[in-house]
DNA sequence: GTGAAAGCGCTAACAC
DNA sequence: GTGTTAGCGCTTTCAC
C-alpha cells in the first residue's frame, strides 16, 4: 500500500487518521491506491498506538427477550454512526458469566453497556477499575447511568389497579439481583390502602409466569402487576387455562410494551419503557466517557402506562372475597 | 507482568498459548503473577501476529425481529464456548449498509455470518474475498451455507389450506433480495390446482402485513401464507378491523413461530424455523472454515408446521365467490 | 525450558 | 508536507 502510492507508510496513515496534515494531491493518490487495493487500516493495529479500539461491548441478560433485542437495536445503529463497531454478549442471567464477559471484553473495547446487571455493587465497582461503563437500568454510584422511570410507571400502573376497584393486588417480582425489580416493588409498597402481596423472585419468562397462575389463583388477589410483559403474557395464559378469566376475575398489568402484549387476547395493558431510545442513550453517555473521563452523567427515561384489555374493573362477587 | 514473575515476555506468553512448553512451576508462577495483577493477553495484540482475532462478525436484516434475536443468541452462546466473541450488526434492509458493513468488518473478525443477505450475489462473492463466509439463508455457491427447508414448510401450509377447502390463496412475500421469500414463492407455485396470487414484496413487518389487509381482503382469497409470523400478526389485526374473521372469513399462515404469534387470538397457524440452531450451526460451519480452509460445507434444517387457530375449513357461503 | 530478537500494522513524536 | 524512528503487546523462530 505504501510503496503502491509511492509514499512513506506514515504518509498513508496520515491521510486517513489525520487528511488536513497531507499535501491534497497526495491525498488523493493515496486514497485512489486504497481504493483499487481495498485498502483499510487494520483497527487492531491501530488500537495498539491509540489505545482506541472503537468498539464497544454490551452485555445483556437475554438477547431474545424483546426488551433487549429493541435496546441492542438502538445501541448498535448508533454506534455505528459514530464509527463504533458492538459485541453482543448474553449472560442468561447467570452473574458468574456476566462477570467473565466484562473481563475478557475489557481489553477489547473502549467501554461497556452494562444492561439490568445481575452482579453485585461491589463486584461492579471492581471491574469498572478496568473499563468504563455505562449501566442501564440500575443505580450506581460513579458511574453513568441510563435509567428508566419504572417507579413511577408501576405506582401509574396500581394506581390504574385501584381506580378498578382493586385492593389485593399481587407484584410478580424478576429474577434476584434486578434493580427494576427493586423499585418496582418499593414503589407498589409505597402505594398506601392496598393490600400487596410480592411473589418471587422469578424468571422473567414467560414460562416464568405461566408458573406462577396457580399461586396467583389461589392467592385471592383481583389485580397482578408483572415484573415484564413476558411474564405477565405467561400467567394470563395459565390464568385461562385454569379457568380464570383475565380481566373478568383477574386483572393484569405487564411492563415493557413488546409486540407480543399488543397482539395477545386480551390486549396487554402495560407500562411503556423506550427501549430503543435507551440504547442510544447508553452510547452517547459511554462515548462521552471515553473522550475525556468527565463526571458521571444519569439519564431517566419517562416510561407510561399504556391501558389496554388485560385490566377491568373488579367484579361485585369478588369485592372483598377472601 | 514479566517481571512481576522474574520471566521474560516470551515465557509469559507461552504459559497462555502453550503451556505444556513450560515448566510446571514456572507456569504456577506466572498464573499466580497474572491472577494478582489481573492480567490477561490482550487480543488485539495477539491478532497482530497469529492472524486470529477471535472474533466473529453477524450481520442480521433487523435485531429486533425475533427470528434474528434468537438466531443472534444462538450463534452467540456458542461462540462464547469455543472462547470466540461477536461483533452483531443490523442493516436495516438496506443493502449498501450491509456491504459497508462487512467491509469494515473484515479485517477485525476471523469470519462473518451473514443471515438473509439482500446483497446480490456478484457483490457477495467479491467480499467473499476478503473475509470468510457462512451464509444463513441463502444459497451461494462456494460458500457453507445453513438453510432451512421453507419450501418444504410452505408446501406443507398450502396442502394445510387446501385440505381445509380453500383453492383461492394468496402470498405474502417478503423484501426483495430474500432469498426465503423466492423459495417460499416457487414452492407456493409448484403446488397444483390452486389459483396463487403473489403480492409483494412486502416489508417483513407487522407494519407491511398491516398495509396489506385491505389489497387481501378485496381480493377475493379465503387463505394466505405470510412470507413471516410478523406479517401475519399485522394482517390479522388489520383484517379484523376491516371486520373480516380470522379464520372465518379467511385463514392466515405465519413463518418463524415467534411468541407473539402464539399468544395473539386467534393463535397463528404458522412454520417453526430452528433460529437458534441456525445460529449454532452457522459458528460450527464458521470456525471449521476457519481452522483450515475446508470445502464448503451445506447444513440443511428442518421446519415444520404448527397448526392453530388461525386456519379453519372455508364457510359455504365463500366457496366459490369472486 | 527459557531468553533474545524480529516483526505483525499501525501511530506519534521528531527531524528535515 | 513528508520521511524516520521507536514502540504499542503480543507470538515465533532461533539460540542456548
Amino acid at each position: 500500500m505504501a510503496q503502491a502510492s509511492g509514499v512513506h507508510v506514515s504518509t498513508v496513515s496520515r491521510t486517513f487518521s489525520a487528511p488536513h496534515l497531507v499535501n491534497p494531491e497526495t491525498r488523493t493518490r493515496v486514497l485512489a491506491a486504497a481504493e483499487d487495493l481495498g485498502y483499510r487500516p487494520n483497527r487492531a493495529a491501530r488500537a495498539l498506538t491509540t489505545g482506541r479500539t472503537h468498539n464497544l461491548g454490551l452485555i445483556v441478560a437475554d438477547i431474545a427477550n424483546p426488551f433487549f433485542s429493541h435496546l441492542i437495536k438502538g445501541a448498535q445503529a448508533h454506534a455505528r454512526t459514530r464509527d463504533y463497531h458492538v459485541f453482543v454478549a448474553d449472560t442468561d442471567e447467570d452473574p458468574s458469566v456476566e462477570e467473565e464477559l466484562i473481563q475478557t471484553l475489557a481489553k477489547q473495547v473502549d467501554g461497556v453497556l452494562l444492561c439490568s446487571p445481575r452482579l453485585s455493587n461491589r463486584v461492579i465497582e471492581k471491574l469498572h477499575e478496568d473499563v468504563p461503563f455505562v449501566v442501564v437500568n440500575r443505580r450506581m454510584k460513579g458511574m453513568s447511568n441510563v435509567l428508566m422511570d419504572v417507579g413511577s410507571g408501576a405506582r401509574e400502573a396500581i394506581a390504574h389497579l385501584v381506580s378498578l376497584g382493586h385492593r389485593r393486588i399481587a407484584l410478580l417480582a424478576g429474577p434476584a439481583g434486578s434493580w427494576t425489580s427493586k423499585e418496582i416493588t418499593e414503589a407498589a409498597r409505597s402505594v398506601p390502602g392496598i393490600d400487596l402481596t410480592v411473589l418471587g423472585p422469578n424468571s422473567p419468562t414467560e414460562h416464568g409466569g405461566l408458573a406462577l397462575a396457580r399461586p396467583v389463583a389461589s392467592s385471592g388477589v383481583t389485580g397482578v402487576l408483572a415484573y415484564n410483559d413476558l411474564m405477565a403474557i405467561g400467567l394470563v395464559e395459565g390464568l385461562t387455562s385454569l379457568g380464570v378469566d383475565v380481566p373478568g376475575h383477574v386483572s393484569v398489568v405487564g411492563i415493557d410494551d413488546i409486540v407480543a402484549g399488543r397482539v395477545s387476547r386480551p390486549k396487554l395493558t402495560t407500562v411503556a419503557m423506550p427501549a430503543e431510545a435507551a440504547g442510544r442513550t447508553a452510547v452517547d453517555l459511554l462515548l462521552q466517557l471515553v473522550g475525556a473521563p468527565v463526571t458521571p452523567a444519569l439519564a431517566t427515561l419517562a416510561t407510561n402506562l399504556i391501558i389496554r384489555d388485560s385490566t377491568g374493573p373488579v367484579r361485585d362477587a369478588l369485592r372483598g372475597d377472601p
